[in-house]
DNA sequence: TCTGGGGTCCTAGGACCC
DNA sequence: TCTGGGGTCCTAGGACCC
């Protein structure tokens, strides 16, 4: 998908299309996530600090992600790309191999320019947005293609032409290669991928190791076997949280490892695994990271388990000048628990027990795994990290009903009011009003479709030019609270 | 107002075992 | 009283990706 987050914020507020957004982190220490083509033009991208950001494009629209949003659009596609093949690999929300011949794509350039180009027109009907196609005969290439065809474009490399095509590229084109990697090659006399596969196997091996090596050198060759595999197994979850400043209290850090402990497990649980290996996770004032680890007998999902197993490992690590982040993690991940091998054990022995006593061993009964957890506020909270009893905060870019007015999303917050812009992904561009943060008549709002449900016509994406659009209305903005069954209030 | 959050894979040393 | 060799597991850190 092109421009991910920032182009579904677009297609979701009318008045958005055209201007440049940018989607991130909004606290002091955020990052960009995604940047519109049209903040890209004054340099903002990806991973840029927000400061910088606000610095180079002042007058852009600073939002914060809505991933409820961008999972169901994300759903939508990848439901679209399993039916080209079984073998789909998501790589992000927003990216994906698809192993055409696997879904018995005739293997022609042709017949593959004609899958890709059927797909892009039915991701933007399914979700009003565009979407890049790269083909070749394998995921570098592909990937390689499909950066070049952004946005909105097909780019096939034709089998054949792949190692022409490669020689004159950096190495920073090649998967894998990152910053450390394009120094330590640099260092070596090596910038281009035909100086990579010019140095020769053993010498990268030298250079970067023997794995890293060995298949950089593939990659240069335009070698890349590797497979579209789909679904793989799930190795770790983890959480963390950057502070807007330094935490140096030892007893707000020690809550603060408990409620990542706790969210961590939340997570574990909602996914149905458990693990045996705790992991903390702390950064310093000065960025330098470090990990401390401790891995149980047994796998767990008990929320007290995870949160004693992490407080321990806090007390190895020295917080006085300062910690800008913290994270807890859980590896070593299993399907059951060791309560549950407790438990079964249990069961086992009173079976034979009952058979001993000639009675009959009740079964079936999978006793529910719930006996850890004395959980604090739900564990699914995904959206805004909500602090019971805490004053609301209206985040910029997030969904709002008011109950005259309608839907609407948070333009902007501060001094003790908060600004809406009314409109929705099909009204026009919609008007602003300014409301008491605590203003009754104003809730939290859910995330609408981009596309009309039943939609009348073209979506968001193909109206390009917002000239075409009605002329903003005020009236008929308010009467577009519309019979939509928008449901649920917090 | 420098540097998010959620992952994966690799390396290297030490413990431990056969 | 010199130190083998190979395997696995654990811990810590780092590179990379989106």
């Amino acid at each position: 998908m092109d421009a991910f987050f920032a182009a579904a914020e677009q297609a979701a507020k009318p008045s958005l299309r055209g201007k440049p957004v940018i989607v991130g982190g909004l606290g002091p220490r955020g990052v960009v996530a995604t940047a519109s083509y049209e903040a890209r033009v004054f340099g903002v991208h990806s991973a840029m600090a927000m400061a910088q950001a606000r610095r180079l494009c002042p007058n852009a629209a600073y939002l914060t992600p809505r991933f409820t949003l961008y999972r169901r659009v994300s759903d939508a596609v990848m439901t679209l790309l399993h039916t080209l093949s079984p073998l789909v690999e998501p790589l992000s929300l927003d990216e994906a191999f698809v192993d055409l011949e696997a879904g018995g794509t005739e293997p022609s350039v042709g017949a593959a320019r004609a899958v890709g180009e059927r797909l892009r027109t039915e991701i933007r009907a399914v979700t009003g947005l565009t979407g890049s196609v790269g083909l070749a005969g394998s995921k570098m290439l592909a990937k390689i293609a499909s950066e070049r065809a952004k946005p909105d474009g097909l780019v096939v490399i034709e089998p054949g032409t792949e190692r022409e095509l490669l020689a004159p590229l950096s190495v920073r084109t090649l998967p894998g290669v990152g910053p450390a990697t394009a120094e330590a090659l640099r260092r070596a006399g090596i910038h281009t991928v035909l100086e990579t596969r010019e140095a020769g196997e053993a010498e990268l091996v030298r250079l970067l190791g023997r794995a890293h090596g060995a298949s950089l050198y593939l990659m240069a060759c335009g070698r890349d076997e590797r497979p579209v595999v789909a679904e793989r197994d799930t190795k770790s979850v983890s959480v963390e949280d950057t502070f807007d400043v330094d935490l140096t209290d030892r007893t707000r850090v020690q809550l603060e490892v408990a409620r990542l402990a706790d969210r961590c497990v939340g997570r574990l649980r909602a996914a149905g695994h458990s693990g045996r290996t705790i992991v903390l996770k702390v950064r310093r004032y000065d960025f330098s990271t470090m990990t401390r680890s401790e891995t149980l007998r047994g796998p767990t999902d008990d929320p007290a388990v995870v949160r004693e197993a992490a407080a321990r490992l806090l007390e190895g690590v020295d917080t006085t000048a300062g910690v800008r982040l913290l994270g807890v993690g859980v590896s070593g991940l299993a399907d059951f628990t060791q309560e549950d091998l407790f438990a079964q054990a249990a069961q086992a022995a009173q079976a034979a027990e009952a058979a001993r006593a000639a009675h009959e061993a009740p079964e079936g009964g999978e006793a529910a795994p719930g006996g850890g957890g004395p959980e604090g506020p739900g564990a699914g909270a995904e959206g805004a990290a909500e602090h019971p009893g805490a004053p609301r905060r209206w985040l910029p870019g997030t969904d709002v009903r008011h109950s005259e007015f309608g839907e609407g999303w948070v333009q902007g917050s501060g001094v003790g009011r908060v600004t809406v812009r009314f409109e929705t992904p099909w009204s026009g561009p919609g008007r602003v009003r300014t409301f008491a943060v605590d203003d009754p008549a104003l809730e939290p709002g859910e995330p609408l479709p981009l596309l009309e449900p039943g939609g009348a016509g073209a979506g968001p994406a193909a109206s390009d030019g917002p000239g075409a659009a009605a002329a903003p209305d005020s009236d008929r903005v308010q009467g577009s609270g519309r019979g939509q069954p928008v449901t649920s209030s917090p």
